[in-house]
DNA sequence: TCCTTGGTAGAACGATCGTTTTGGTAGAAC
DNA sequence: GTTCTACCAAAACGATCGTTCTACCAAGGA
């Protein structure tokens, strides 16, 4: 299974070019024409790694859920306190945005907007990337608010969608740097929780 | 011209149909003949009102806009204080959403998702949504916070940012209340202005 | 040498899309 | 009574969509 050879395998092209072209014009105003010729890769090859354009949505969200997840731990990884850590969400998203990754805004709310209500394999997904950060932010929150840890995740997370569609709308200028300072304001406003809880692992 | 006959026209039907399906399901996903059919009404008859499947589009965002500003007018008017009056726009939100409104999240960002770099008349609507927001806001941050006024605007156009985008991702629950609250803790993180500067009129 | 693996090019499929056209109907205006 | 307006039903248009199929090619391992 050497698939690591000298340039990237049609697979992985095929992920590149879901992944920029998906999420910056649209899954159904992307045709799977317009994937094959930014990968440059035969129809049938598409067929032969995913078994449908959805199947290629679908490992494309899951590729891009699990490089988020990889990105977060590193932030948090680098945080040195209990507020750091939680506002490292910010930093992780800054991390991976400035990589390669291209994203205009947020590859599993585009997706939510163009699929709505159906068995699509993708809400699953969605589904995956809201517990994800519902679950970690309210861990994070805990050695700050305690027993007000889901209160303070919650505003993290409103802060943390509103950075997201920032992106999206254009306006407010900077909205990592915006989001962050605000979330800040929000995590001060909770009684701070002194005590030796510290819980190092990741969630 | 009487055009407020006993039941609504073919007209304020097809935009109705348009509201709903275009932001619920997606525009490239919702079909011509899915609008024709919930509107009852005929394929001549679109083509007659509008020009095109993007005029109806047009159309919608341009009333969507002019409602939206109403209400908004409206909760400003019914606010009695400068922070009041800048909270306004959650409120209006909150009303907008209680009328018979058909909203997922928002109609500009959900088409600023599928219409992207293109010379789509669409693109103009989704600025002056975003114009209104900043010119406003900022208007309203100017009793509050003065010289940074500017700033302040932004802080609260991303938390309402995050408002919309939480009602699409389903979390956190009661975005409105939970945006209105953070937005509350940053006003009050700028300078309280004193004085008798009361600008009444709405921008 | 043979055969599997992973790939390409290109035509073709049925379905669906936005749009146009044809022909007809009910009611109000003059 | 005729004309005009607003509307409907249904067929048809070319284009594009996701998907499948046929045929071929190059490299690697046994």
């Amino acid at each position: 299974m050497g698939t690591q050879s000298g340039h990237p395998s049609a697979r992985q092209r095929l992920l590149d070019a879901a992944d920029e072209l998906f999420y910056r014009n649209g899954i159904a105003n992307t045709g799977v024409d317009d994937v094959l010729a930014r990968a440059g890769v035969s129809v049938a090859t598409l067929y032969a790694q995913f078994s449908s354009k959805d199947g290629l949505l679908q490992a494309s969200l899951l590729r891009r859920l699990d490089t988020w997840q990889a990105y977060w731990d590193e932030a948090i990884r680098a945080a040195d306190s209990d507020q750091e850590r939680l506002l490292a969400v910010f930093d992780a998203l800054k991390l991976y945005r400035e990589g390669q990754h291209s994203a205009r805004w947020c590859a599993f709310l585009s997706t939510a907007v163009e699929i709505y209500e159906t068995d699509h394999p993708a809400v699953d997904l969605i589904a995956a990337d809201t517990a994800l950060l519902t679950r970690r932010l309210c861990s994070l929150s805990e050695p700050i608010a305690g027993a007000g840890a889901d209160q303070l995740a919650a505003a993290i997370l409103l802060i943390y969608n509103g950075t997201l569609a920032s992106f999206l709308r254009g306006s407010p200028e900077d909205p990592i740097g915006q989001g962050r300072e605000i979330a800040t304001l929000a995590a001060s406003a909770f009684p701070t929780r002194p005590g030796p809880h510290h819980s190092s692992q990741v969630p």
